[in-house]
DNA sequence: CAGCAAATTGAAATGTGATATCATTCAAGA
DNA sequence: TCTTGAATGATATCACATTTCAATTTGCTG
């Protein structure tokens, strides 16, 4: 019931060991002549690890240990990876994801982001897809990219709340 | 040619006396006891007669006349203009524009935003509506609202350039 | 190995976006 | 007039992101 096609969860099956947005992360360094260095490596694991979306400051905190690690630091590493196609910024949030699936260049990808416990899941959409050619063909737009972030409750936490305040509007 | 059904511009018609999104403003306080005050009556103006989003202290640098305003009175007036419906925030931007059209309530709002001249029009499209109301459903997601915002080249800007750099990819 | 160039890291400061708190002013109604 | 709620003014602070330049590491190439 969960594993419906073109539906993601970022939970990356609770593991924390070498979940699979790492060989991503490698298999592009590899490819690009680039090194997956150890603070990028940290800001992936953590991101990885994480249930939620964390912001740079998050990641700033969470990774100083015996060397004080400077929030430009963060947002370098953050920037490599997002290059890489390893992790995505919510710009509803101002915090990142990672993200272990492979995507096809320039699909759009549609966030579902839980305004209670914070999980983000991925999913994709021709409709979304179409729509969104169409009006720009319309206008005469010509696009790069596209973000598209849906607030609300995922089924979880709906699931949680009382028959009240869930039924109206 | 530009004037298709659901596509918008923000240009207002060019106008800065007195456009149409300030008779919705005074609709909106008329109906709900609110008033449109000098504050929130000059941000919005700002807005209006910008062709391009502007940031809060893009407003804050351009309101300060014989008094000073602080930050926080523009986030305050940008609060009330939002609830009343006549001005966007764009989340890829962390900027504002003012908007002319009577939205539905709970419709998404396709803004396409030009990454050369920064101008942004509305679309609407039943398309991405339904696309994203099939997402949700598909993860048991209930949406409270939707952020998608395009960016790219708009019509104009697109004309501009040479046939160089605009062909392929 | 020496020397060089490019990539990466380290460090400090600053720029930009947004909110918290509390005191003051102002307008409308009892 | 008194009171009350809305709006404003002022200050501080938090959160997010970038600029700048120096130091270090890495991988060649002679």
């Amino acid at each position: 019931m969960n594993t419906l096609p073109d539906l993601h969860d970022h939970a990356e099956g609770g593991g924390h060991d070498h979940p699979p947005v790492m060989a991503l992360a490698e298999n592009y360094c590899r490819k690009h002549g680039a090194s997956l260095t150890p603070i990028r490596r940290r800001v992936l694991a953590e991101l990885a690890a994480s249930a939620v979306p964390l912001s740079a400051y998050d990641l700033t905190s969470r990774l100083h240990g015996p060397k004080k690690i400077a929030p430009v630091q963060v947002y370098r590493a953050l920037e490599f990876l997002q290059e890489a196609g390893v992790i995505h910024r919510l710009a509803t949030r101002s915090a990142f994801i990672a993200c272990g699936h492979a995507h096809a260049g320039g699909e759009t990808i549609v966030f579902l982001v839980c305004g209670r416990c914070g999980k983000v899941e991925e999913a994709h959409s021709a409709l979304v897809e179409r729509g969104l050619k169409g009006a720009a063909v319309a206008s005469g737009f010509r696009t790069r990219h596209s973000v598209v972030e849906v607030e609300g409750d995922c089924a979880a936490c709906f699931a949680k709340l009382g028959t009240a305040d869930t039924g109206a509007q």
